[in-house]
DNA sequence: TAAAAATACTCCATAGGTATTTTAT
DNA sequence: ATAAAATACCTATGGAGTATTTTTA
């Protein structure tokens, strides 16, 4: 059976064309080499040096073996050094969730980030709601998601990496677009676009930030009555533009289709809404480690409060 | 010292999950095979995988080394293989790497022609995106690459082999197909299907077919709403077959899914995307050098202009 | 005859085997 | 109770050492 040992000992000889000087780099005595290079030339079944007692050289299928010899040892090389520097998170791949209102601001900011720091992680970003990121963290199929509280899963860990408010967005031309701040009882006979409103799966019920909107809507005693559906946040703005309802969005999705849909404040409304990292408790991944310092390092700037690490639940 | 062995008894636990199995594969009994892949995880300085009486799974770090292991595998494979041809004097193997997209028509005409001139020549085929190539043609994995560019790479030569427009391909029945030419403003607020809009690494930035969409759409003064990522340009039709989004496709790409997909020029656009060969700068092997010959004399054919050789970037 | 590779042999390190224990399910 | 990995211990293959011979420049 060939083995390293066998690439490393032709190498040294095809580089010196000298057994004795060979045998002296790699530590060992002459004889064993020249047995150790015989055994491979037999499991080859291939002269690999012409050699006399006083003159060493490679044949043709020497040359080429060379090449690929040095090849295979520079790959194991790698492949050490690689699986050294993934146990220190340095090398992997990170797959990650994130609500499509998000990547505006903090979110961008922490994969630039992480990036300049990680170069050789690879990320793989995927726009998903929220539930379906807590679904995706159990598979494993996504490492960690930015999602919109709340959510119920005593397994996940959540720190907060943004906090704002929640503007109202009408249809540009909505009578109520001339207000400067719009009550929340003024939206209750409004056609409304959002998320399903139930959510596609009984589990998904009172996850998200469209659960945090009806929350609103009611305090201001009324349920939406929703006309429309999408599920990402752009879909649904796209929807509020073409007159097909009003919605409430996070601050900071109200730079999209400026022209076409007005962003209002909800009057006597002091809610913020909040987009978290969400992990599994159980995971203890090097690079979800790095990727959170990353992320805790971001937001220490951003927020004003500390992010404090809080369970799910 | 870390050998072979190391490497063989790592995969096959890696592919079982299952010790006394892969012993079984590997004839010999489990013990000693516990006992390699500690003293493996010792060299390492790394644990290898997450190990229970009855549960065994990877580390984060195994994956990664399960990937090198299994090249350095090949390699050596491979080297071996290459030592005996040689031997033989059936000298040579072309590994080449090649876009999904561009299998249709040049690339197959240059394979068939070497075939015919060069039937004692090996060739390997493999399908793998632009940035994956210029890596694996540093490593020595593949000798010649079919890419798109841009790429950003001094040490790679690249000649241009085929010309060709831009298609918006479009989900049948979808309104903008009506048109015969579609602008690409039309676009704008379509979600589309594209590779990863990121990149994965952030060496990748820049590379390849889609940077060139990305920078058509921002000329159309927009930045595309991807809603959907996949790597296979045969993969992305797909879902644009499926509704989930629109694209632009090279126009060797339009035999693809006619029936499902609809293919529209590009209004007032007049770019054309190139499909280049790269290989590195150093590299001189015969067989390289043949191969080119042939791919030169096929695309003189091909192309109006001559293709020029071009350093990279 | 001198320098260097090949042979012959010896030794011991370690890969691999057998028997057994441990542990999680 | 059972399946599977770890541990302990033993065996023996073969890698490496020493001494010597062979070969040809």
């Amino acid at each position: 059976m060939i083995e390293l040992r066998h690439f490393r000992y032709f190498v040294a000889v095809a580089e010196t064309l000298h057994f004795s000087r060979a045998a002296e780099t790699l530590g060992i005595a002459q004889p064993p080499l020249s047995q150790q290079i015989k055994k491979l030339e037999d499991e080859l079944g291939v002269q690999l040096f012409h050699r006399s007692h006083h003159k060493v050289e490679l044949t043709e299928s020497g040359v080429i073996f060379l090449e690929q010899a040095r090849r295979t040892l520079r790959m194991a090389e790698q492949a050490v050094d690689d699986a050294r520097r993934a146990a220190e998170g340095r090398v992997g791949r990170l797959t990650i969730g994130m609500i499509s209102s998000a990547y505006e601001d903090v979110i961008a900011a922490v994969i630039l980030s992480f990036r300049v720091q990680f170069p050789n992680i690879e990320l793989v970003l995927q726009e998903i709601t929220t539930p379906q990121q807590i679904k995706l963290l159990h598979t494993g199929e996504i490492q960690v998601g930015f999602i919109r509280p709340p959510i119920h899963d005593p397994a996940i860990a959540l720190e907060v990496v943004k906090r704002e408010p929640l503007l109202v967005a009408l249809p540009m031309g909505h009578p109520l677009a001339r207000r400067k701040q719009v009550p929340i009882t003024a939206l209750a006979s409004e056609p409304w676009v959002t998320t399903e409103p139930w959510g596609t799966l009984p589990s998904d019920l009172g996850m998200g930030f469209y659960s945090q909107v009806l929350s609103v809507c009611r305090e201001g005693g009324f349920t939406p009555n929703v006309s429309q559906v999408a599920s990402h946040m752009h879909t649904i703005i796209n929807l509020v533009a073409a007159g097909l309802g009003v919605t409430l969005v996070p601050a900071s999705a109200s730079n999209l289709h400026r022209n076409r849909v007005a962003y209002r404040k909800l009057a006597n409304q002091t809610r913020l809404v909040e987009v978290s990292v969400a992990y599994l408790n159980s995971a203890q991944s090097p690079v979800l480690e790095n990727f959170l310092k990353t992320v805790r390092d971001v937001t220490r700037k951003t927020l004003q409060k500390d992010a404090r690490p809080a369970a799910g639940r």
